[in-house]
DNA sequence: GCAGGCTAAGTGCTCACGCAATCATCTTGG
DNA sequence: CCAAGATGATTGCGTGAGCACTTAGCCTGC
């Protein structure tokens, strides 16, 4: 009964393969920034992306956006931003020409504490990544996600 | 400054593409499942996880396993198990020959739901890869996504 | 066969997340 | 200018997740 579509069913393991790595690797990578530094993924790539984002002087990303790029409810990205406020790792300051606006700088402490984490964050990206590897399902994807050669960095609208 | 090494940082860009496109998909997914079907992501992962392990009769999964195929704390997997187990779709039944291991059966409900279910993800999921794949960064991990497995037909190099 | 160690599952606690409601601010129409 | 609506951020509340600990059952050495 309800013949499941061949396609979709090849559709559904190959997401299940997906997330079945998407976790292993955040799971490794999770347990080795805790340890380390302190932050969680979530945290480490909060700071990534608003780092990213604030290269020239003004950070120009509000927290909805932030929010997007993050994949977080817009209540959990409040939070997250407060929390790394409340540890002197961001700062706020009110977009001046929509106070409704916010945006966030990475402070100097971020900074720090974001490049030494860096390292352990890709040392436990290789290592998660290589276990994976050994899994036939998820060699395929291991393979995609080494080889992003695409600097292309726009997101559309 | 802290010229942070070219290959590592290709490596966290690929992870950071995975980690968005998992993030995408899943509350998509979470979103569809749970309005027809009040399942979340997990609970329907769990329920199809639990399902394929009794085709034959023997190879079922005990909990630790179980936690391990969905990436889940033993604990949250106890509760996960125990929510579903509440709610009639699934049945703990004790090892026979190690009384500290639990297996679990999908009950009749339980297969019931999981087969109403399992269109509105694999729908859901094409929606969320289709719009995935509109951007360069994710595109890549779509198509391997899209053909794990890859079923008879159009095979890439 | 019993003591000690080990492994599997479950429990207490805390915290992060999402949803819905709320507050603040901008924008538009009268 | 004011009212009504829209949009961004925050807060209240309930729920799910991980860590550390406990409990139950196996297994080895003596």
């Amino acid at each position: 009964m309800t013949a499941t579509d061949p396609a979709l069913t090849a559709l559904a393991q190959g997401w299940c393969a997906l997330s079945l790595l998407h976790g292993r690797i955040e799971a490794h990578i999770e347990r080795a920034l805790q340890a380390r530094h302190g932050l969680s993924v979530r945290e480490y790539s909060l700071l990534d992306v608003l780092s990213r984002q604030h290269d020239g002087d003004g950070g120009h990303l509000q927290m909805k956006q932030v929010a997007d790029a993050v994949v977080l409810s817009q209540s959990a990205t409040t939070r997250l931003v407060t929390r790394l406020e409340d540890r002197g790792l961001l700062a706020r300051y009110l977009c001046p020409t929509d106070r409704r606006g916010i945006y966030t700088n990475v402070t100097e402490a971020g900074l720090k504490l974001l490049e030494e984490a860096r390292p352990t964050n890709d040392t436990a990206l290789r290592q998660a990544l290589g276990e994976a590897a050994k899994n036939a399902e998820l060699a395929p994807l291991v393979r995609v996600v080494e080889s992003v050669n695409a600097p292309a960095h726009g997101s559309p609208a």
